[in-house]
DNA sequence: TTTAATTATGCCATTTATGGATTAATTATT
DNA sequence: AATAATTAATCCATAAATGGCATAATTAAA
């Protein structure tokens, strides 16, 4: 008694066909369930909607009457499917994401003009609040997180594993000296994201885990890295973040033969139904993260 | 994956409620049903409408487009029920009708003006081409049958029994004598339509059977109230048909203490899905053949 | 007139959807 | 801060729709 609307779209196919079993054919759907959904249709109405014969069909009165309306209803209803499609190839819109500021500053934004090119129909609204999963509450198409963000039910990405490396300024590695072996790293100022308390290193084949510990407990990369030039201990990142303190010699490389866990970027949306402007996004990014991460493992 | 009409319904009218429960409380829809189809619905289409928290739902940029067409559109799906409701309850158009003559002329013709002027919308077609039974093929809205016509798959609805009575002219009972006994007519010339055998006669509780013979076959009844004007025999008939004769002294009863069995009157149609024009007429013509029964049955 | 072809519908086993109660989760209230 | 209340999603037994096949009925062709 409630379909109604789909025996319409049945209903025009029909009358478009004139014939139960060429609706059929162009449809996919068995004439014995045309029959029964055109009987149901005319029964829900009331009124007899098609004149059957064996050999042909007519349209009733009533039935002329309702197919110009159908036909009309849907068509729109075709085309508003249609527009939505175009939602889902033709990215466009804004693209509200939520991302780490230092990710952002660092990997995102010379990304941008290539991507902001590419889609020219794309404007941004980025928020670079530090943590806020809230996802479901605030309407952000995606957010940007790093390290293991495990929330449930929510969509999680992965779009790069980004080597870590030890960096340390050179007036710090003066007075604190400069280790030379994994296990030196106890014995200095370790500054940590958050208050973790193991590094894992790598060397070829080699894998060592050393227990660092720390005055901080800070959850920005920007003050870590901030103070580790300004010689308080060694960091592990991602060379990128501090690609211009290298460049300025502010810090350089410790235990060059080693390097930490991969830092993972991941891309976390509420759903994986994501209209054109998400997809493309997070698309760029993985690619393009994914090069980097190439162009750096070795 | 086939329910995407439905399921736009069903999605208007969560948004316009801004709750599922709401909806599930307006529509009689239950929320777990609802629930799932817009769930499906977003399948789908391939993207989020809906933006979910346990308190309340937003729509989202993709929904928001969404809505604006499915709104209109089923409403406009709405109104063309409304519009095909309107011509299930407001008689108009053209009544296609076959007819015997002389039903037509006789019964049908004294109750026009009124039909006509309680529905004016109605305009008419009558075909008064005897005996065409098509009604699948040909584009009539009812036939009207005397007699038994009890053709599968056509509905069938009676409008009246009218009594028959015997009539004769005065000169042909003059000339053959007038018979006393139902027996008598035996031995007279029984016009009758087409070339059954037998009249059933009732007189009170009493019922008696008498086989008669004619040197025609005739199938109009015009023709053979016709010949019996002139003298040819006895006819066997509604009292109405030969109203006319009767005050003209032309025919006049026969064994006045008996009358045959009555002849059924049948709107025959092809469905009992009738539009109004259709449905009126059927119920204007049984009304009215009825108090005709009832006032000469006695 | 007979034959053959075409079409809508009835039937029934299988697939699919439904709906009431439960669950999980979040907000408003105390 | 803790509890209560409210809401959307999930589960599963039941109900309903589907689809392939057979049938009836009719027209077109032979």
């Amino acid at each position: 008694m409630e379909h109604l609307l789909n025996d319409m779209a049945l209903f025009v196919e029909v009358v478009k066909a004139m014939s139960f079993r060429r609706a059929a054919n162009a449809t996919g759907v068995p004439n014995s369930t045309l029959s029964r959904r055109i009987s149901a249709l005319e029964k829900g109405i009331g009124l007899r909607l098609l004149h059957r014969t064996t050999r042909k069909i007519e349209l009733t009165e009533a039935g002329q009457l309702y197919y110009e309306r159908c036909k009309r209803i849907v068509e729109e209803a075709r085309l508003a499917h249609e527009q939505l499609g175009e939602m889902l190839a033709q990215p466009s819109g804004v693209l509200r994401a939520s991302l780490p500021v230092d990710f952002a500053v660092t990997f995102l934004a010379p990304l941008m003009p290539e991507f902001s090119s590419r889609y020219p129909g794309i404007t941004f609204d980025f928020d670079l609040t530090p943590r806020r999963v809230d996802m479901v509450s605030e309407p952000f198409d995606v957010a940007i997180r790093m390290g293991e963000s495990q929330d449930s039910n929510l969509i999680a990405r992965q779009l790069a594993r980004l080597p870590t490396y030890l960096y340390a300024s050179p007036r710090y590695l003066e007075l604190s000296g400069e280790p030379s072996e994994p296990t030196d790293l106890e014995q200095h100022e370790c500054l940590n994201i958050l208050k973790s308390g193991e590094w894992t290193l790598h060397k070829e084949t080699q894998m060592t885990k050393v227990s660092v510990g720390s005055k901080f407990v800070i959850n920005s990369v920007a003050m870590i890295r901030r103070l580790a030039t300004l010689d308080m201990g060694i960091i592990l990142m991602p060379k990128e973040i501090v690609a211009d303190d290298l460049d300025n010699r502010r810090l350089r490389r410790v235990l060059p033969e080693w390097q930490g866990s991969p830092a993972s970027v991941y891309a976390i949306t509420e759903t994986r139904l994501l209209p054109a402007k998400t997809r493309c996004f997070i698309e760029f990014l993985s690619e393009h993260l994914d090069k980097l991460c190439i162009s750096t493992q070795y």
